[in-house]
DNA sequence: GTTGACGTTTACGTTAACGTAAACGTCAAT
DNA sequence: ATTGACGTTTACGTTAACGTAAACGTCAAC
């Protein structure tokens, strides 16, 4: 009942990230590629870490709003410790602003598109009960 | 200062529509190609109504919010005189209801966003002030 | 009458985000 | 010792959504 049957601590496969995750191997590996996630090696094998689940999870998080890989690594790089200089700090706050900005841009949208929904519902129920004549 | 000068009703140019949404005419022809726009021809020239703009609107919200043009195409369909069967109509109506989860999820994803936003900015704000010493 | 702004069609190029196949290693189970 | 499940790398293929260039028509302006 354990999802980390043979490992002592908490690691996953990458089959169990693609399984958990609904999405395949491949993918996962491609991520690497471009470099959102690191998982360490046991042997040639990788290895991901609780901390590699939440990145896989914030990268999809972002694909399901339309974000790009390197979009999704951006909001990533914002998470970690602010390691650099000043400059780069409120560089960094902009971004994030920004980022928040785009956020709000989308929740407008949604509401616009539930409202068209609702409307087109409405219509629809209409076209049904003229059906029923 | 009228959109429309040489226009007697209300319609557009393919370069207005173009420069008042910040896309290029070859995008909005592309549009046309996948059948999303079907605007009339004035000779050669191609002239939008007012319903061609909305079209082009709903386009681009579905765009910023990660949609394929294909979902927004069935955003679209949903828009119009539902003139199907009974059938189509019940199904018209689960497509709809499928759409509004899938905007419900986004939603979610956008709170959870913000929220990694506002760490992010205390995180940072605390960088900064570590960095005043 | 030619220049320039705007329109057209046709077609090849490009980027992102994977899919898919080949060819192979490893380890537990039969 | 071979089968099967899982892992690996390398590499070519694919789809969506345009970009970009070529080559041309049209119409008002100079």
């Amino acid at each position: 009942m354990n999802a980390t049957a043979t490992n002592s601590a908490d690691s996953y496969s990458i089959s169990e990230l693609a399984q958990e995750f609904g999405i395949t191997t491949r993918t996962i590996r491609f991520y690497e590629d471009k470099g959102l996630i690191s998982p360490e090696r046991r042997g040639q094998t990788r290895v991901y870490s609780p901390e590699d689940r939440v990145r896989l999870k914030l990268i999809l998080r972002g694909k399901r709003l339309g974000f790009s890989l390197d979009e999704s690594r951006e909001i990533i790089d914002m998470y970690d410790p602010a390691h650099g200089n000043l400059e780069q700090l409120s560089r960094l706050l902009e971004r994030i602003e920004s980022k928040r900005e785009q956020l709000r841009q989308q929740q407008r949208d949604i509401e616009k598109m539930l409202a068209q929904l609702d409307e087109a519902t409405a219509r629809t129920q209409a076209a049904l009960k003229e059906h029923s004549n």
